[in-house]
DNA sequence: TTTTCATATTCGCTTAGGCAAATATAACCT
DNA sequence: AGGTTATATTTGCCTAAGCGAATATGAAAA
C-alpha cells in the first residue's frame, strides 16, 4: 500500500485554484459520485475529469473507491481545522462561481439514474 | 484611477498557493506593514517581494498605501463571504506552515523601531 | 479469449508563473 | 541638477500544469 506524505497547505490552494476542479469539489459536496456522473455533469472530456481527479487525490481532498468497472469518488473527511476551512470555502464559492450552480441542477436531473 | 474587475475565485485561491505569498498574509494580518518590514522579516530579495505584492494587489487580496518613498500594503477587508472564509483559512494555517510562527517572532521583534 | 466498457495515463504542445539579476521609476536630499 | 533610497518592472530561464488526442489498463461480458 501507498501512504503518501500529508499534502502541503499551499498544494491544497493550489488544488481549489482551477475551476474544474472546484466543480468537482463542490459535486462531491453532496455525497459520492463516480466519474460517469462528474463526466456528464461537467460535459468534459474524461480524461481531463480524470486528470483532475487525480491532482485531487494528490492534495488529499478526494478519496476514489472502485467497484467492478466504476470508481467512485468523495470528499475526504477534514484531517484538520485548516482542511475544515478550507472545505468552508467550497459553500462560498456558489454564487461566486456561475458554473455551480448549473451543475447542481444537472446533477439533481441525473440522481433517478 | 483604474477600478479592476472583481478577481475570480480561482485567481484568489492561486494567490495563496505560495508559500511566499501565504507568508506575506499571514504577516498582514497583524496590520499594515511596508515593504521593507516584509524583505526583511522574510529575507527574501527586494523584487521578490514586490512582484508577490502585485500578484496580491491583483488578486485583491491586499491594498497599497504610498507615503512618500515608502509603500504600506494591508490586507484588503473582505467583499463578501468566500472572500471572509479565505481569510478564516489564515489563521488555520499556522500550525500548519512552519515559517509563520518564525516570521511572526522576527515581526514582533521588529515592532520597536 | 475476444470484445466492450469505465477509467487512467501518456504525449506533444502551450501558457502561467516561479526565480535571480539587472534595470527603471519616483520621491526625497543636498 | 545630481545622488540616494525604497519600491517596481523587465529579462531570460526553467518547471508546473493546463489542454486534446491517442493509448493503456483492467474488469466484466459474450
Amino acid at each position: 500500500m501507498k501512504t503518501r506524505a500529508k499534502p502541503t497547505v499551499d498544494l491544497m490552494f493550489r488544488a481549489f485554484s482551477d475551476r474544474t476542479r472546484l466543480r468537482i469539489l463542490h459535486m462531491l459536496t453532496g455525497g459520492e459520485l463516480c466519474v460517469c456522473d462528474i463526466v456528464a455533469v461537467l460535459r468534459v472530456p474524461q480524461p481531463k475529469a480524470s486528470r483532475h481527479l487525480a491532482y485531487l487525490r494528490r492534495a488529499g481532498l478526494v478519496t476514489a473507491r472502485k467497484e467492478g468497472l466504476w470508481s467512485y469518488y468523495e470528499l475526504a473527511p477534514a484531517r484538520d481545522a485548516f482542511h475544515k476551512k478550507l472545505l468552508d470555502c467550497l459553500g462560498c464559492c456558489f454564487s461566486e462561481v456561475p458554473e455551480l450552480a448549473a451543475d447542481a441542477k444537472q446533477l439533481a436531473a441525473r440522481r433517478p439514474c
